[in-house]
RNA sequence: GGCCCGUUGGUCAAGAGGUUAAGACGCCGCCCUUUCACGGCGGAAUCAUGGGUUCAAUUCCCGUACGGGUCACCA
């Protein structure tokens, strides 16, 4: 069997919608999976959608998740050049060749024409489709309209029958040729039609599997029908369903979580994201659900591939991030979740590496960070309700109590260590013979002015300062008198 | 509209002609605990629909409904 080789063909738009980074991941794991290669080739022949950049972008979120191409503009290869406008003047000798054949023809019809024979089709209620009307022109006639230097196209010559094709999830899909229209096969320009472009291409370099969206599904028979013309041997098709925002609508561009780099933006980690696009629309064998791209290379298998769309769940995205996360190394988070501290924390005294280490076991996505320690600086405004705790048994009243207690404590210790901190408070504790929560909870609100924090009383007075805790401590007893 | 494809809890989904129809996220409850979170345990919740075939169908076949895709000198 020869050697497997996917690609993956990108128009460079300046961003990567997830549902085409999807796409790539499946196209790089099938290569992977069977020791083959993964070409990358860009499709830049949109001239009017050409961004600037943009081939950046493709480049660098490639490179970011990990999905390395074998062969690609960047490194060359050996069936290059591997941008598609460098390629333009081989299509039309290909697409000679089907004429000699008989498989496709020259086609000298004007917009005019074509837009009347639309307009009839239409208002008959029939599918517009070219009328053929130049498929059997006489020999005499095209050389004459050639030699005239009448503009022309080619188009593709579609046969009577019934055409079959395969997709590896879909299996054979068989329609009738009369629903096909002649395509064109090359433009007025010269230049190829990228259904033409993307066989010619596919087949120069040698691609083996062919992994692209579901909306080629129904161009697929047209693209079977040529590689027949060419007497060339398709590749397998792996057609891929799209990522859906709801039940209606695809993901898209102004979702805000279309792309990969709203993903990055919003702070969650790239290997979260690759893991959980690859499950959308892809379920595993075993009941594991981390991956790392090369368990995702071991574990892929194309027939675990859903026939039916999938809808993006941030939640679900979120879950997965978490658990990235909580797998960081403690350095590693602390150095991801710095920014986000400083974004809250502008006072220089508190130590951003113990805030760092509270948090990571309570962080989902970077972004959250800031208001998870924004009562840092400023103690917020809070309502005395949040002294109420039921099972803490606790109260506006008795937590009035347990801060005039605490007062006394905080102003005599002199270690403002954590431990020192603790075990004052739990001298205090033992003292009075209460429940942890009658002391703490009040405490921790007191200093905070939140219902949750990234760590306990004890944390939140040891990283405030002996100072400011006092001082909000104070402010706690004042507020319930 | 024609053609093509699809439909298992709210979401991602496994699954097989006979199952208590997995698992995950979310939700709810309990436990743990120095709050929340984390962790542990438990719970509610699904085979779109009507006909066949069969001893037996959610699973196979046909229709219906619903959803998606596609019908360019765009890619």
């Amino acid at each position: 069997m020869n050697k497997v080789r996917t690609r993956f063909a990108p128009s460079p738009t300046g961003y990567m919608h997830i549902g085409n980074l999807r796409t790539a991941l499946f196209a790089y794991l099938i290569a992977k999976k069977h020791g083959g290669d993964f070409i990358l080739r860009i499709e830049d022949t949109d001239q009017e959608r050409y961004v600037e950049g943009a081939v950046d972008v493709i480049y660098n979120t490639l490179k970011d998740v990990g999905l390395n191409w074998d062969e690609g503009p960047d490194i060359g290869g050996p069936v290059g050049p591997y941008v598609q406008s460098e390629r333009m003047g081989m299509f039309k000798e290909y697409a000679l060749q089907l004429v000699e054949k008989g498989e496709a023809y020259y086609c000298f019809c004007d917009k005019e024409r074509l837009d009347k024979v639309r307009a009839e089709q239409e208002a008959k209620g029939v599918t517009p489709m070219y009328d053929r009307h130049c498929r059997d022109l006489s020999k005499e006639e095209i050389e004459k309209n050639l030699a005239e230097g009448k503009p022309y196209v080619i188009r593709q010559a579609i046969p009577e029958g019934e055409i079959t094709f395969h997709d590896e999830l879909y299996g054979d899909i068989t329609v009738d040729c009369s629903e096909l229209d002649d395509q064109i096969l090359i433009k007025t320009d010269g230049m190829p039609t990228y259904n033409f472009a993307n066989v010619v291409d596919d087949h120069l370099m040698g691609i083996t599997h062919v992994v692209r969206g579901n909306e080629y599904l129904a161009s697929a028979p047209k693209y079977t029908l040529l590689y027949k013309a060419f007497g060339w041997d398709e590749p397998t098709y792996i057609h891929v369903e799209h990522i859906m925002k709801d039940k209606q609508h695809k993901l898209s561009k102004r979702d805000g979580d279309a792309s990969y780099q709203d993903l990055m933006q919003k702070g969650y980690l790239k290997e979260a994201v690759i893991n959980y696009i690859a499950l959308l629309g892809w379920a595993p064998k075993s009941e594991q659900e981390i991956f790392t791209l090369d368990e995702l290379v071991q574990e892929f298998d194309i027939h675990g591939l859903s026939k039916s769309p999938a809808i993006f769940d941030p939640m679900k995205l979120r879950a997965i991030n978490a658990k990235y996360i909580k797998a960081l190394a403690p350095e590693k988070f602390a150095e991801y979740a710095k920014p986000y501290i400083r974004q809250s924390i502008k006072r220089e005294d508190i130590d951003l590496d113990e805030i760092a280490a509270l948090l990571q076991a309570r962080t989902e996505v970077f972004t959250d960070i800031p208001e998870m320690v924004d009562f840092f600086d400023e103690l917020p405004a809070y309502d005395n309700e949040l002294y109420t705790h039921k099972k803490m048994k606790t109260n506006a009243e008795n937590s009035l109590e347990s801060l005039k207690a605490v007062l006394p404590v905080l102003e005599q210790l002199e270690d403002w260590s954590m431990d020192g901190v603790h075990d004052a408070l739990f001298d205090l504790i033992a003292k009075l013979g209460c429940k942890n929560g009658l002391i703490l909870w009040p405490l921790r609100v007191a200093l905070s002015g939140k219902p949750s924090t990234p760590g306990g009383a004890v944390e939140l007075a040891h990283l405030l300062g002996k100072e400011d805790s006092i001082d909000r401590v104070k402010k706690g007893i004042a507020q319930l008198s």
